[in-house]
DNA sequence: CAAATCGTTCATAAAATAATGAACAGGCCG
DNA sequence: CGGCCTGTTCATTATTTTATGAACGATTTG
């Protein structure tokens, strides 16, 4: 196996560079995923660092991450003994498990905050301030509800692939 | 006008800090959004680096990004020199703003990315590479076309407010 | 069992990002 | 005009994030 990028690999990695930017991800994730939308066989982590020529930690680290929301799928590869891996190709996985890891966490701890947020206000006494903080409030936390049933929303309009 | 944060609007500020960090936006955009939204009147740049105790330039800088995204809109205030800022409290403008912003862009450029890519396919000799190659840009272009049109309809379903 | 292979972890280094505050430009008022 | 107030910019500093690679435990091989 070449332990260079061909042009395509590279364009195709870049691509992916830079939706993991837009995601705050580490760039090694984006590469990671990348080079192995694009390869034609699962990699292992000695294939990965030597294309990338990114450092072990690096990729034992990233692949780890990948892992975590399922963007990658381990493969058993007989007579290996590295484990190999593949990159999910269902974006409705890779999404969920992406929400679900990153996002809905901090939608719950949302929630947690408005309980506390409520008692100070109607501990407001000047009663126009308090009428404007409870309509500014009550703004947020329709947000709130809004992203929460959006969520699975938007998950469901990716149809099954 | 206190200089010091109440409970209520620290409560409120982690909230926008929060959500800033998810969207990686600095930590003091997030303060400046969540001290303006919980804020009954307009407040100019000298009242935001007092309550917040952040520089003038962190200041300046965050308005200015909260303004491009239309987050924030300037209030004019009879007999004040200094320009006023109130929280534009229409989700729906904000996420809309926002995406035109900083995630359009990055859709356009992988638009343009997928020509060169796909010549470079063109060019696989082995057809069985080809092949795979193919198969996997393809379902690339379905997930950014799948972006696209999600978008326009995320944007919808937050209704008017 | 000794040597080699694999993968993870973690202290440290390097790089990227954000905050600071002084310098500056423009406007306003006397 | 000259001092004063406003807000922006930008070089520098501080902070946070990411990458590196050596050390390690686990596993396999001969």
């Amino acid at each position: 196996m070449s332990s260079t990028l061909s042009e395509l690999e590279k364009e195709v990695i870049e691509i992916f560079v830079r939706l993991a930017a837009g995601l705050s991800l580490p760039r090694s994730v984006g590469e990671l995923y990348g080079l192995l939308f694009i390869s034609p066989n699962p990699l292992c982590i000695n294939d990965c660092m030597n294309k990338l020529k990114i450092s072990k930690g690096s990729t034992s680290q990233g692949l780890k991450i990948l892992r975590s929301f399922g963007a990658v799928n381990p493969v058993y590869i007989p007579g290996s003994r590295s484990d190999h891996f593949e990159a999910e190709s269902s974006l409705r996985n890779i999404v969920t498990g992406f929400v679900n890891e990153q996002v809905r966490p901090h939608l719950e701890n949302g929630k947690v905050r408005m309980a506390r947020i409520n008692e100070l206000i109607a501990a407001e006494e000047e009663e126009e301030r308090r009428e404007f903080f409870e309509m500014r409030i009550g703004r947020l936390q329709g947000w709130q509800k809004r992203a929460g049933s959006l969520l699975p929303f938007a998950l469901n309009f990716i149809k099954p692939d």
